[in-house]
DNA sequence: GCAAGGTC
């Protein structure tokens, strides 16, 4: 029997569409990645009788990135980025394994048929998809087709069975123009986004932020906000009255009146007007009219419409939008609202008012979303043609106009979309991003306040060209990949076109990056006048500063050179102590009060001083053969948790004092009460971890025979296993996994780099690092 | 470390 894979765009869909075409008959099985099932059943396809298995892809399967050594920002020009630096498709997600996924399931199938989403992207997945599988499927002869698409765009039974009883064809060319947005994407976005963040990021010390993204959606998401913020802050409020007239007939209570001019701005203007409306004590009803009028049942709701509804009144709480989604859909199936609309013109003198209200006649889908009902309140008095109502109260009253507020952010979802600025599922994710990036605030009521950043950001873009910024651009581009999709234009020609085209940009946008660079002047202050000084230049001797806006770094002005510095902790002074490799003073980097600590070079930490040093390392993974800070030096024995890590003795732990991993984030504690701990040179016999010897105090030494002084190992010496909180740790250390002999796995097998053992000979190791 | 697009 033959077999047809079948492919959808993510595991439920899978689900939904296996279940129908096998009328609920199928098995279902988890595939080998753990995140998709495959659902296998006999059926009918193509006149014989075959076996099907639906299963599905998670998204894309690939994703593009440049190769490794142009991800390296140092040492690439970002003008680079636009041509030179070849792309490759990557796996999106290693870890699903998709490719091997794919090719267990496809290996010996005759057929294919991909219900990926009937949009460009689930085009270009089909592609992903066929490119893993084709190697492996069966070989059909020549002529027979195996390749087949399935168009649906409803997961209903009529729907899906119409899809499969009218397969088509993939269509390269959609899938083609989403190849070109990708490339186009990538490359604008990183070579922006690295000028950018390497010119500000080095020349002011409080951006407060370790990133200064570009990008083709999230620029324009941005501009849509500080847009709107220039408005605010241009806005000057104009004086302008309005006459406010009250009647009212019998006993009934007073209807105010709009006024037909609705306002003027003229104060002597206005006084004449209620001088003329104020010759007649009384208001002629001039006409009554009364129109049936419909309020229309919501259209059924698309995620971009649900996003903007959660986001202005439901909040984060999920059975609030499910009830929402299940009212709007009753909504969708109700008739409309009917109500009746009455308008009543009055005349006062010889000015002219009216008043409109409206009476309820059924309320149709407004039962299930009631705030959307027709007020009570609004109902309006019996009276005809001829009337008159006894003015009540005639003035002029002043008022101004008021600012816009900051753009709500359903307001900018509405925006993004009708200017094409991202997809459903793109949307929210561009504005996390910018407020990620500090470039907005959200404030109360969900609304998008921009920063200093966000203004200079969008302001200097204007100054330099504005269509970096506008959302015109992204049309532009769009509508000449929608050429590629149509097949009306050359996917390399529209591809080279377009980066033609933001190449001269970039150039035009790096030489002239001193109009950006001047508003940056006003809002931030200059590297070299940022932070408290710290710790002392290995070159010139001088304090350098530690700048804590992100990312934290050390900023020497006299040597006018910046080191980076981790993030997320807490940085201070070590003693004064220096680094005996460059003389510059070492900080202690701490993630908390509890937590690790360790001292770090500010030097080695960005260049590394021994050739198995990486970019990032502080001393307690420094190689240093003497060094009293290094690894070599503090190092007591491998990691209980990780594989390659090695627990070093903190040295400003006392007197709760512990050891932490180099490489993961395991802390073991150990003695407590003790002057002094030291890491011996000799390691021990047993399990070959370096001999610890503690100095404990007088009165409250633990050890037997009220000794205070101890020497041995602490995984396998008897007297510290009583004293030390280890035990777990003890448990798990190699010596005790079984017989001393190492597991192996993670991190072994890469030669020297790998092993986490102190080199026991000093001077063997030192000849090694001097090559 | 970067984009935007899928989806988990």
């Amino acid at each position: 029997m033959r077999t047809v894979l079948m492919v959808a765009e993510k595991p439920s869909l899978a689900q939904s569409i296996a279940k129908i075409l096998s009328k609920g008959n199928c098995t279902s099985r988890k595939g080998l990645n753990g995140a998709c099932s495959v659902y296998e059943y006999t059926g009918n396809f193509e006149g014989q009788t075959v076996r099907f298995k639906m299963t599905s892809v998670c998204g894309h399967v690939m994703s593009l990135d440049f190769i490794g050594k142009y991800n390296n920002w140092d040492k690439v020009d970002p003008a680079e980025l636009f041509s030179k630096a070849p792309t490759e498709k990557k796996e999106a997600n290693s870890k699903l394994n998709m490719v091997k996924f794919l090719q267990v399931e496809a290996r010996g199938c005759d057929y294919v048929v991909l219900w990926l989403d009937c949009d460009k992207e689930g085009e270009n997945i089909c592609f992903e998809v066929l490119d893993a599988i084709q190697p492996v499927m069966n070989k059909g002869c020549a002529r027979e087709r195996s390749i087949y698409r399935a168009k649906f765009s409803s997961i209903t039974d009529t729907d899906i069975w119409n899809a499969m009883n009218h397969l088509g064809e993939p269509n390269r060319n959609e899938a083609l123009s989403v190849d070109a947005r990708q490339e186009l994407d990538l490359r604008i976005g990183c070579a922006f986004t690295r000028f950018q963040t390497k010119y500000f990021q080095g020349k002011y010390g409080n951006l407060d932020s370790s990133l200064i993204s570009f990008g083709p959606c999230q620029t324009p998401t941005l501009g849509f906000c500080v847009e709107r913020h220039d408005k605010i802050q241009s806005f000057k409020p104009e004086t302008y009255w309005i006459i406010q007239a009250k009647v009212f007939k019998g006993k009934d209570s007073p209807l105010t009146l709009d006024w037909n001019r609705v306002r003027v701005f003229d104060r002597e203007v206005g006084q004449m007007f209620v001088n003329l409306a104020k010759t007649s004590r009384e208001a002629q009803v001039e006409s009554v009219t009364k129109k049936e009028k419909t309020k229309q049942r919501p259209q059924a709701l698309n995620t971009v419409e649900m996003l903007r509804v959660a986001s202005s009144a439901l909040g984060s709480d999920g059975w609030r939008l499910y009830e929402y989604i299940t009212r709007h859909f009753i909504a969708t199936l109700t008739q409309d609202c009917k109500y009746l609309q009455t308008t009543i013109d009055f005349n006062i003198g010889k000015e002219a008012f009216s008043c409109s209200g409206k009476t309820l006649i059924s309320p149709g889908y407004t039962a299930v979303m009631p705030w959307q009902g027709i007020p009570l309140e609004e109902a309006m008095p019996d009276c005809e043609r001829g009337d008159s109502f006894t003015v009540d109260e005639i003035k002029l009253v002043e008022k101004q106009t008021s600012p816009p507020d900051y753009l709500t952010e359903a307001e900018l979802i509405t925006l993004m979309e009708k200017h094409g600025i991202g997809t459903d599922a793109s949307i929210p994710v561009h504005i996390n991003n910018i407020c990620q990036r500090n470039y907005v605030t959200v404030e109360n009521g969900r609304k998008l306040k921009p920063t200093n950043l966000g203004i200079v950001l969008v302001h200097g873009y204007y100054k330099i060209d504005a269509e970096l910024v506008l959302p015109t651009i992204r049309s532009a581009v769009e509508k000449q990949l929608n050429l590629i999709a149509l097949g009306r234009a050359n996917y390399q020609q529209v591809l080279q076109h377009a980066l033609d085209i933001f190449k001269r940009k970039f150039h035009y946008f790096v030489d002239s990056i001193t109009s950006m660079d001047e508003l940056m002047e006003v809002s931030f202050s200059p590297i070299a006048a940022t932070g408290k000084p710290l710790s002392r230049c290995g070159k010139c001797h001088r304090f350098m500063k530690c700048i804590q806006a992100k990312p934290s770094r050390l900023h020497c002005s006299h040597c006018d050179e910046t080191y980076s510095l981790p993030q997320n902790g807490a940085i201070k002074l070590y003693k004064e102590l220096r680094c005996p490799l460059d003389d510059f003073e070492l900080v202690l980097w701490t993630s908390g009060a509890r937590g690790k600590s360790y001292p770090l070079c500010p030097y080695c930490f960005s260049n590394p001083p021994f050739r198995d040093m990486k970019k990032g390392m502080g001393c307690n993974e420094c190689t240093h053969p003497s060094c009293q800070h290094s690894l070599n030096s503090l190092g007591i024995g491998q990691c209980v948790e990780c594989d390659s890590g090695v627990l070093v003795l903190d040295p400003t732990s006392g007197p709760k004092w512990r050891m932490a991993c180099n490489k993961c984030n395991v802390v073991v504690h150990f003695f407590e009460h003790a002057h002094k701990v030291l890491v011996a040179q000799e390691s021990c016999d047993n399990c070959d971890a370096s001999l610890v010897a503690v100095d404990f105090n007088k009165t409250r030494t633990p050890l037997p025979a009220g000794d205070t002084q101890h020497r041995g190992c602490v995984f396998c010496d008897p007297v510290f296993q009583d004293l030390v909180e280890l035990k777990h740790a003890t448990m798990r250390h190699s010596i005790h996994r079984g017989g001393g002999v190492r597991r192996g796995g993670r991190g072994r097998g890469k030669g020297r780099r790998g092993n986490p053992k102190k080199p026991k000979d000093k001077m063997a190791a030192l000849a090694a690092y001097f090559v």
